[in-house]
DNA sequence: GCCAACGTTGGC
DNA sequence: GCCAACGTTGGC
């Protein structure tokens, strides 16, 4: 049973240029210090899950690409390291309180699927990503809201 | 840069 | 357990 998510990133922090740079193409997911993000990483991503690739807090906020999940949820060693950015004392590796995935580039969208236009769709109109306040930065998505977004996509 | 909405912290 | 204060997110 495949599972979708959307995933938020800056990508003044990491886009979805830096994740088609790298030589593999795929990347953790660290640095997501918000409960009800973590339990999704820790309990509910599986290997093969498919990802909508979410470019936030910039100009055009759209999805931009598609990705897949090639590792479940495991401890995030960011949290233990004092030099990191995402250091948190009370997650240890014998205890750890985060939790990260791996996902790998499926796509780059030739076209993104802007914010503006998936609120304009009416069969979007349930996804997580518009309701008022939502601000979870790895949240579900259903499969034909996911099918939707790549449709628009491809015109 | 503004600000609404949300999550977390900590005093009581 | 309540709730005010604070910090963060993220669209605009």
């Amino acid at each position: 049973m495949t599972n979708y998510w959307l995933m938020k990133t800056e990508p003044t922090t990491f886009s979805i240029d830096d994740l088609a740079a790298d030589p593999d193409q795929t990347t953790c997911w660290e640095g997501v210090r918000n409960y009800q993000a973590r339990n999704l990483l820790r309990d509910d991503f599986c290997v093969g899950d498919r990802v909508l690739f979410y470019h936030s807090a910039c100009k055009e906020p759209a999805v931009v690409g598609t990705a897949t999940v090639v590792r479940a949820g495991y401890p995030d060693s960011h949290a233990f390291d004092p030099r990191s950015k995402y250091f948190d004392q009370k997650s240890s590796p014998d205890n750890p309180t985060w939790f990260m995935v791996d996902i790998k580039l499926d796509e780059k969208l030739e076209s993104p699927v802007t914010l503006k236009s998936m609120r304009e769709r009416a069969g979007l109109k349930g996804m997580v990503l518009l309701q008022k306040g939502s601000r979870l930065s790895v949240q579900p998505v259903k499969k034909k809201e996911f099918d939707t977004v790549l449709k628009m996509a491809n015109g």
